[in-house]
DNA sequence: TGAATGATTTACT
DNA sequence: GTAAATCATTCAA
């Protein structure tokens, strides 16, 4: 029998380094969350960098600092956590120095501890990569919403851990046609090599940019 | 005060 | 392939 791997927080300075950096070395770090319902741990597979306020695609664009936002220009390490669409949560980490609202949207991950709970609360087996495979499904089953806006990744139940390293690849982003020419930039980071990354097919720009 | 919209997911044709 | 679900946030008036 197989002990669990121990776990530590990475510490702060992990997220106070620029944001294309974390975002590329989040890919095979682990998410964990000591729940009220129990331990769980995924495997982070996949990425996005947010540079406000000059990303057109960061909802910190143009120094926009509301209530939604706010955590965005707080201290790095910190969880970014906010609703769309209606019904789905979106989790992110605050990155960069204090005062500069740069995040990491984490997109997907690979389940290792707390599966059985995540199935449930996806109403899925326990097999499916579904599970966790897009960034609104890993917040359903990490049960990640408005509780944990704003939240010290270094001191809570919530953080990053270390796991080991793998190759990554880019892209341009999913889901952010409107940001003109900064949808085109590999802002994206992802494990090829994984069965979790969210299915969403790129723009048309994003194809053309895959195949040269 | 009201209208528009989204860093998505799911179901259906 | 298309469309519906569903509501907090934002911005205009």
């Amino acid at each position: 029998m197989t002990l669990p791997a121990p776990r530590k927080p990475l510490p702060r300075s992990f997220y106070a380094r620029p944001v294309l950096v974390v975002a590329r070395e989040c890919i095979g770090k682990v998410l964990v969350y000591d729940s009220p319902e129990g331990r769980l741990e995924g495997r982070i597979v996949e990425a996005e960098a947010y540079s406000g306020p000059e990303d057109r695609a960061a909802h910190s664009f143009g120094g926009r600092r509301t209530a939604r936002t706010e955590a965005m220009f707080g201290p790095p390490g910190h969880a970014y956590v906010f609703f769309v669409y209606g019904m789905h949560w979106h989790f992110n980490l605050v990155v960069a120095e204090t005062g500069v609202p740069h995040a990491v949207l984490i997109r997907a991950v690979e389940p290792l501890a707390g599966v059985d709970l995540m199935a449930a609360r996806r109403k899925l087996a326990p097999t499916r990569r579904e599970l966790t495979n897009g960034p609104g499904k890993l917040c359903q089953a990490f049960a990640i919403d408005r509780a944990v806006y704003g939240a010290d990744l270094t001191a809570g139940p919530l953080y990053l851990a270390d796991g080991p390293g793998c190759r990554v690849a880019r892209s341009p982003r999913i889901g952010v046609d409107y940001a003109g020419e900064w949808a085109a930039k590999p802002y994206r980071f992802y494990d090829p090599k994984s069965a979790y990354v969210s299915p969403a097919r790129p723009s048309r720009m994003v194809q053309r940019f895959r195949e040269r």
